[in-house]
DNA sequence: CGAAAAATTTAAGGTTAAATTAAGGGCTGA
DNA sequence: TCAGCCCTTAATTTAACCTTAAATTTTTCG
């Protein structure tokens, strides 16, 4: 739930009072990542700049309309959308959706409205990911269940803080997570001293994890940086 | 939430009671950072030495007025604005930003108005700065979580200090930066020496950016001032 | 045009963050 | 109580990154 609050949200439209009442309610409703954008290009700019987690596209813009916004949004993202229509301008495109994975509301709609088909479309789409218990990296597979992996010569366990970071590593996949962050992960908010101990469960992971753990390929160091798992499925 | 407390904001007003009024508002908001002068020489001088985060404009000013300060400021800085303006006094200019990043409101305004205002503005212009990924550069694409390099013949990494001054000159692209702010941002208050640091680095950079390094098309040199980044997007 | 200033470029050296290894201490379960 | 496992600590080594410096080129300005 909390991690739905979390999400980026790119609202299109192209009056100004709306998009700042939608981004108002959204705020105080616990959104705190919401971008906006007045026409498809600026709308364009901001979704190929950062990973957005859902839409919600006005029909009618200024420079095109929100089919073929859709249409070259999907060309690099799957992030699910809701379309704000006009009564009566519902067609069959619109229509449509209400089988796959996005949604439409109807103008004029309660704010309230809106929040909940969000919260809906947010939770349909991403519930899923957080009960994955199998991470495969490169040819190992970790079980999160049992804490083991699998896939090397012999099946080995991992220890608590062993697993503990590799979910961390795993939840940020190809993306670098810094020490701080890995420490709060095991330590907590007051870690101040583990950063070695944290040096020390990282080569035991490569241990476990990697081919050659002096030459890893899956948990990379960003010296000064952090460290980056790369699972390497394509 | 936090972080929009820290920003430095300026207010420019000619009447000094209305400053006063204005800084012990937001004082007691927790804006600690909040700078005045009254009037558009002093503003420049100030907004020049220090990078604002927003701006407070009366568009009565004794030497100028608001849309001229306005103009200056925006060949150096992309904080968004809020204008002061008397009543009747809205003209098009005025209304014209209603549309835009910018803001205006009407005086006489009640305190808690313009802190609203003010946090509103903040927020929409930074809630996605800080969420920014993906740095599109030429042909080239920096992301920014996990400090590499797409486009080129390879993909490659940056290092701690490039992906910081990458981010900087990002931030203010298209705009001169100077080599203080530079230094600033990578070595902090106390960077006295590192200015020949700075070059090698910008050199780095040019290596893994540029088609050819010594004839950059997007890191630009503004000799006896700083560096520019050109993101070259139409 | 010529000198001075500023920036570029290269490579080597130093510094520091991370890797590595091993040992000790504490908790847990038999 | 004791054995075994896990976590931590610490000392040493390694290597990536940052800085420095010196030579060279470019720009500016008298």
């Amino acid at each position: 739930m909390d991690e739905l609050l979390n999400k980026k949200i790119l609202v299109v439209d192209d009056e100004p009072e709306l998009l700042r009442m939608i981004e108002d309610i959204l705020f105080s409703e616990g959104f705190y990542n919401v971008c906006t954008a007045p026409d498809c290009a600026r709308a364009l700019d901001l979704a190929r700049s950062q990973t957005m987690a859902l839409f919600v596209l006005d029909v009618n813009l200024p420079d095109g309309n929100g089919f073929m916004l859709y249409n070259e949004l999907r060309k690099f993202s799957r992030a699910p959308v809701i379309f704000l229509t006009a009564r009566g301008e519902a067609d069959d495109r619109i229509r449509g959706l209400a089988l796959g994975a996005d949604d439409y509301i109807v103008k004029p709609f309660l704010a309230k409205e809106l929040v909940l088909r969000i919260k809906a479309l947010l939770r349909r789409t991403y519930a899923s990911e957080d009960t994955v218990t199998e991470l495969h990296i490169g040819n190992r597979t970790v079980d999160t269940e049992n804490a083991s992996v699998t896939g090397g010569a012999k099946t080995v366990q991992l220890t608590a803080k062993e697993l503990i970071l590799i979910k961390k590593l795993w939840e940020n996949r190809n993306r670098i997570v810094t020490n701080d962050a890995l420490c709060m992960a095991a330590w907590g908010e007051d870690y101040y001293g583990h950063e070695n101990s944290l040096m020390v469960h990282i080569r035991h992971l490569r241990e476990k994890l990697e081919e050659g753990p002096s030459s890893p390929r899956h948990i990379i160091t960003a010296k000064g940086l952090g460290y980056k798992l790369v699972t390497d499925d394509e």
